[in-house]
DNA sequence: AAAACCATCAGT
DNA sequence: CTGATGGTTTTC
């Protein structure tokens, strides 16, 4: 008897979340008659996974499979919200190919854990947002006007944006990306904000709810806790808003119909993923941007080798003023040289221990507010070591390095692992006295205190953090990233010891620096004002250069230009691989085959029973490479091989 | 963690 | 040739 009356199966194509790299692909399963109408792409799933019950999502729902055996039935649905968009799905999925890592793990950064007492409760309506409002900052930038008008007209336009970097009107950062936002919302799409730390989202928040009004948009932070997450995560899925701003998970935020992506502070490590496979929330937007034909707007004070890269490809417009508008409407900065204190003739300046030009503008600057100092070591005294043999102190038990702490009675010597250490005497030469050839931010300010006994000061390193100053004169002193916001802006501004600062052995030791240093620059009042930055190291250094003309964009063509010539990314794909020397030995086989692959190494990790291969091809055969090492872990991962073999793409730290 | 798969071998 | 057995592979 013919049986056509009977319905074609439902079968749901599920990413079934395992950590393993050969099962990194989706499994047919069949959908049941109860609840069949819920089950559809997006919602999450409970499937029987080799014996297994295991969480998943469903990519597909479709009625035929390529699978020969008999497919198994989904064992339930854990609940009907729509959490993963198949434009999300795919960006998981690029990003985890990119990165040479799983859809598993990506996904998870992707789409907080769900909360069912938040998905049960009340769904509040949302207030729309306020959008008819004149953008206020970006058109003051050339080229600002064109790319909100783009945005207002749904064009997917990308660019990149260097706000000036100076307290007040013309380097209000916050205002210049809601222009940007507020275009993509006029246009009836949605945007996303990601910022690197709490400390950005703080006025990017306040600026939103002034401008769009408080509750039109979502917050999308993990510090928020598990149920205030997935609930504004909800209202994003459930389309209650359109605007979402958070840190490095926002990016994957699914927005519907997504007009813009904006990332602040794009050079930011921070926005860089610690977790596997470790990618970088500004790339992660760039993919975003290119599958979904949406702006981008990569924005911050300082603009990484890897924008500049877009820039040159003509990927991404710049929006920037020219550097001489800049300076104009900047703070005014110069450079002190480094001299030394024992020629110092102003008596005052020695004995503050600053040259005395540094003396001279602090003392300026408090004449009309607060004055930051940034002084790049973090305590009293961070680095010990023998009075009379200048041997490095180091600690009898652990023989770590040994450092000087201010305590009620006098200055105690620590271990940073084994406490105070008493009495000390140095190994080499038997002598008990101890000289401290570094200073530290509260050392500095016990000095400075001296020198200016009438003036409050304040201090703030990690750890001990102050968020803001007010406009009362104030010697500011502060370790770098860890400088409070002042009320009314620095009057000054003080860079110490600039030339520590460039001498860390990393591929983006200058970028990050002057990263840095224009982030100070934008705590100061512009230079009509009385704003002034003084920066103490050599002149000649480039970043140096770079902070005195207020070009971060020339500074970064710079630096790819370096990094073509020296083959580090962006110009190139570089990998790391840890693990055991046999296991790195054994990978072999599957880079040799890409072509125009170097390699260095191994060498051993520090504190580690592993060590490093260091991989690195031209960018055209960079999916190759990881695609290959990907294989590798796959293969791996199916003969349950033993010890690790971690994989990095374009590590942030080289 | 279970099921399916596969090679081997004793008992016809 | 068949069915039992035990280790290996796959995972819908």
């Amino acid at each position: 008897m013919p049986d056509a009356v009977a319905s074609p199966p439902r079968i749901a194509r599920v990413a079934v979340d395992v950590p393993l790299a050969h099962l990194d692909r989706p499994f047919d399963y069949l959908v049941g008659d109860e609840g069949a109408a819920a089950v559809r792409p997006g919602v999450r799933v409970r499937v029987r996974f080799a014996g297994k019950l295991r969480d998943g999502y469903v990519l597909e729902v479709g009625d035929s499979t390529d699978v020969d055996a008999r497919l198994a039935p989904l064992e339930r649905l854990t609940s009907p919200e729509v959490v993963l968009t198949p434009e999300v799905a795919r960006l998981v999925r690029a990003v985890a190919d990119h990165w040479g890592g799983t859809f598993s793990d990506v996904v998870r950064l992707a789409v907080p854990p769900r909360h069912a007492t938040t998905e049960k409760a009340e769904r509040l309506p949302r207030p729309v947002p306020v959008t008819d409002a004149p953008p206020v900052v970006l058109p003051r930038y050339p080229g600002g006007d064109r790319f909100l008008a783009g945005l207002r007209a749904g064009e997917p336009l990308r660019a990149a944006w260097n706000p000036v970097p100076v307290h007040g009107p013309a380097g209000d950062w916050p205002g210049g990306l809601l222009d940007a936002v507020a275009a993509a919302l006029t246009a009836g799409r949605g945007a996303i904000v990601v910022v690197p730390d709490a400390d950005a989202l703080a006025p990017l928040e306040a600026a939103c709810t002034r401008r769009f009004g408080a509750g039109t948009f979502a917050v999308l932070t993990a510090e928020s806790g598990p149920a205030a997450r997935y609930r504004n995560f909800l209202a994003t899925s459930r389309r209650d808003v359109r605007l979402v701003l958070g840190t490095r998970a926002a990016v994957y935020a699914p927005v519907a119909d997504l007009g813009l992506v904006v990332v602040w502070d794009e050079g930011n490590d921070a926005l860089a993923e610690p977790r596997a496979p470790y990618p970088h929330t500004r790339e992660v937007a760039v993919l975003r941007a290119a599958h979904e034909r949406c702006g981008l707007l990569l924005a911050g004070h300082a603009r990484s080798a890897e924008v500049a890269d877009l820039v040159e490809r003509q990927w991404i417009v710049p929006i920037a003023l020219p550097a001489t508008q800049a300076r104009r409407l900047g703070p005014a900065v110069r450079v002190a040289a480094d001299t030394d204190l024992a020629l110092e003739r102003d008596p005052a300046a020695r004995a503050a221990r600053l040259p005395h030009d540094v003396f001279a503008a602090v003392r300026a600057g408090l004449a009309s507010g607060p004055v930051l100092l940034q002084v790049p070591r973090a305590g009293y005294a961070p680095s010990l070591a023998c009075q009379a043999c200048r041997t490095p102190a180091r600690c009898p038990h652990c023989s770590r390095r040994l450092r000087g702490e201010r305590g009620r009675d006098g200055v105690a010597v620590v271990c940073a692992t084994c406490g105070p250490v008493r009495p000390w005497a140095c190994p080499a030469c038997g002598d008990t006295r101890l000289r401290a050839p570094r200073v530290g931010v509260s050392r500095t300010a016990e000095e400075l205190g001296r020198a200016f006994p009438q003036v409050r000061v304040v201090t703030s390193w990690s750890g001990h953090l102050v968020r803001s100053v007010g406009e009362q004169p104030a010697l500011v002193l502060a370790t770098p990233g860890a400088e409070p916001h002042a009320e009314a802006g620095y009057a000054a501004a003080v860079l110490l010891d600039t030339p520590l600062m460039l001498g860390r052995a990393d591929l983006r030791t200058a970028e990050e620096a002057l990263r840095r240093w224009l982030g100070v620059c934008a705590l100061v009042r512009p230079a009509a004002e009385g704003g002034t930055v003084l920066a103490v190291g050599e002149p000649d250094a480039r970043a140096l250069q770079a902070l005195v003309r207020l070009d971060p964009a020339g500074f970064a063509t710079r630096e790819l230009a370096e990094r073509r010539e020296t083959r580090f990314p962006p110009a190139a794909r570089l990998v790391t691989l840890d693990g055991a020397a046999d296991t790195l030995a054994q990978a072999e086989a599957a880079w040799r085959g890409v072509p125009g692959v170097e390699h260095f190494g191994p060498v051993p990790l520090p504190d580690e029973d592993a060590e490093r291969l260091t991989l690195r091809c031209p960018p055209a055969h960079g999916a190759a490479l990881v695609a290959a090492l990907r294989e590798v872990l796959a293969e791996r991962a199916a003969r349950k091989a033993p010890g690790s073999l971690r994989l990095r793409v374009d590590p942030v730290a080289i």
